[in-house]
DNA sequence: CCATATTAGACAGAGAGACTGACGATGAAA
DNA sequence: TTTCATCGTCAGTCTCTCTGTCTAATATGG
C-alpha cells in the first residue's frame, strides 16, 4: 500500500488512465461491499453486466450479450447464475418461440433499487468532498466526454 | 416504487458508476489496441498491474502484489508471463537473499515509453473534444477526487 | 407451400487469471 | 542457536470468458 516514490508515474502527475481507473475501482469496491452489507452478499461484479441492462419488461440473452459486448454463451452463464441466486427468472417470449425473456424477480427489483440508491449516496459523498458545484461540474464534464468520445473516438 | 420507466437508468441521467466506467473502458480498449499496432501485440490488460508499478530499479514480486492488491502467487503468474514475452527479467536482490527483483528489459522500457506517450496522446484528444481549459479542469477535479476519496472514503 | 438461410439459445471444452493452502529457503531477533 | 517472520514456489481450485458445434424455431425467396 505504501508507495516508494520511484514509479514510472511521477507522483505529482498521475497518468490519464489512472485518473479514470482509480475512482472507478474505488467506486466498484465500495458498491459491492455495501451491497453485501445491505443483504445481497452473493452479488458479484460480473452480475452487473446483466443488472445494468435489464428492464422490468425482460430482455433476451442475445440482446443483453450484444449490449454488453460479449458472447451470448458468456451472458447465458451469468444469467444462469442470477437465476440460481433468485434475482431473475426466465419467461417465454410470446413474440418468438426460440427466445426467452430474462425478467427480474421481486428480490431482483429490490437489488436494483438498492444499487441505485447506493449510487446516489456515492454521488452525495463526492459532492461533500468536492463541494456541490464542483461535483456538478465533474458530472457535466464526464457526461460530455462520454458523448463526445462515442462520436469521435481517438485515432 | 417506480414502475413506468422501462430502463433502470433513466437515459438522460447516467449513473455515477457509468460516468466513471465508460471513459475508463474506452481508454483501456483504445490503449491496448494502439499498443498492438505500435509493435506490442502480446501485451494484455492484466500485464498493466505489473507495468504500472515497475521501476527501472526493479521491484519485488511481493511488493508489486501488495501495491496491486492481489496475492503474490497471482502476481508471480503475471511476472512469469512478462518474462517469457521478454519485457522483464529477474535479478537477485543484493539486500535480501530470499528476494528477486523484477526489472524491465530494453524491450520493456520501450513498452513503458510507448504506453506513456499513448496516454499523453489520449489526453490531447480529450483536450480537443472538451477544449483545453475544460480538459484541464477535468484533470484537476479527478486528481482532487482521488486524493480526497483516499483520505475520506464513503461510509 | 416448401427449401433454404438465419437466428435464439444450449452443450462441451479450453484457457486466462485470480484465489487458497502448504512448503523450503533465507533472514531477523531473542 | 533457536525460533519466528518473510520471499517466492508448487499444487490445486474456481470464476469467467472464449470457440466451436448443435437443435429448434423463424423468416424469406421461389
Amino acid at each position: 500500500m505504501k508507495s516508494d516514490g520511484r514509479h514510472i508515474d511521477p507522483p505529482g502527475r498521475p497518468t490519464f488512465g489512472s485518473l479514470f481507473r482509480e475512482p472507478y475501482q474505488t467506486y466498484l469496491t465500495w458498491l459491492y461491499e455495501r451491497l453485501k452489507r445491505e443483504g445481497f452478499p452473493d452479488i458479484r461484479v460480473t452480475h452487473s453486466t446483466v443488472l445494468r441492462r435489464i428492464s422490468i419488461d425482460g430482455a433476451r440473452v442475445t440482446d443483453l450479450a450484444e449490449r454488453a459486448g460479449m458472447t451470448k454463451q458468456s451472458m447465458a452463464y451469468i444469467v444462469d447464475d442470477l437465476i440460481e441466486l433468485g434475482y431473475v427468472t426466465i419467461a417465454p417470449d410470446p413474440s418468438d418461440g426460440r427466445a426467452k425473456l430474462v425478467v427480474p424477480t421481486k428480490k431482483g427489483e429490490r437489488l436494483l433499487v438498492a444499487a441505485r440508491d447506493l449510487g446516489d449516496m456515492y454521488e452525495q459523498h463526492v459532492a461533500k468532498l468536492l463541494g456541490a458545484g464542483q461535483a456538478k461540474k465533474l458530472r457535466s464534464l464526464l457526461e460530455q466526454l462520454n458523448v463526445k468520445l462515442t462520436a469521435t473516438p481517438p485515432p
